[in-house]
DNA sequence: GGGCGAGGTCGATGGCGTCCACGGACTGTA
DNA sequence: TACAGTCCGTGGACGCCATCGACCTCGCCC
């Protein structure tokens, strides 16, 4: 993990699709070391995933909430993970620090299917209440950060 | 925007970087419609960018916080939202519902960090108050739901 | 000094991206 | 029905790219 790794996960933060010849210009190193250094990178769990960034509207996602959800004492956690992780509109999940055990972030078409997830969150065992905030426009989303020249 | 390209937008948001070729094979098209259609998609808004997903830890960005943001009565909020745009460490920005106007995703490396960032965004005119709550883990983020058949 | 491993360059080759010309389906008009 | 125009696709061609293998260089350890 160097500069030069850096770099390149820099570079792929701001855009997945470049070539890796284009990447190894950007660095100044051949493309075949460029495509090993991504490569370990990916399998070393530095790159997840790669993207593509979608406009939610523009798929029929136009609602976004954030739902605070506190949980029952003596819930089992995972259990309330699985089943958040079973429904695919909460597209993130935190686990916080304070009286609300998650955050979760959630993207649906429409008010009443809100209305549904909501109810259904708050039947999931293990969830004693949930508070839910709408966002009414998102100015901007995982932009990323700079990482540039850090330590490590 | 038809089901095609609702596969397409699909099979981006589960992988970025899969060649034009290989999404042909998937939808049944040749690679030049492919790549027509996926540079309007790109063109048209509904892809807005390709991003590599990185393990926040592993670029000393170990540090995630939520911070609920107060606007001052009689803020200008385009001069507030201006100043947040300035702030790197803020990954996401939304504008909620609710008495606290703006909902932040940051990230940083260490505590010490997010504490300076609170402070800055206390001192920005326009904020009345700040409340952040700290993401223990994330356990997950950005997970694309499949958008599959749907209407349009 | 000599062997070894990590990590780089170079060259070759097959596949891919991308441009272009062409063709079929659908639509509106006579 | 016949015709022209438009949209959207296919197929072919060509140059660039991904990817593999061979080799090279440097630093390290015995």
């Amino acid at each position: 993990m160097d500069a030069i790794d850096l770099a390149l996960v820099d570079l792929l933060r701001g855009n997945a699709r470049l070539s890796y010849a284009e990447l190894a210009r950007q660095v100044g190193l051949s493309a075949p070391a460029v495509h090993e250094r991504v490569g370990k990178l990916e399998s070393g769990g530095v790159i997840r995933a790669y993207r593509a960034e979608v406009e939610p509207e523009t798929v029929g996602l136009g609602v976004t909430a954030l739902i605070s959800i506190v949980e029952d004492s003596g819930a089992d956690t995972d259990d309330v993970l699985e089943a958040f992780r079973a429904m695919p509109e909460i597209e993130s999940c935190y686990f916080m620090a304070g009286v609300e055990s998650f955050l979760l972030k959630a993207r649906v078409g429409t008010i009443a299917e809100l209305e549904q997830l909501i109810v259904r969150l708050n039947r999931t065992p293990g969830v004693a209440s949930t508070r839910t905030s709408i966002a009414l426009s998102t100015k901007w989303e995982n932009r990323p950060q700079p990482v540039g020249p850090s330590s490590s």
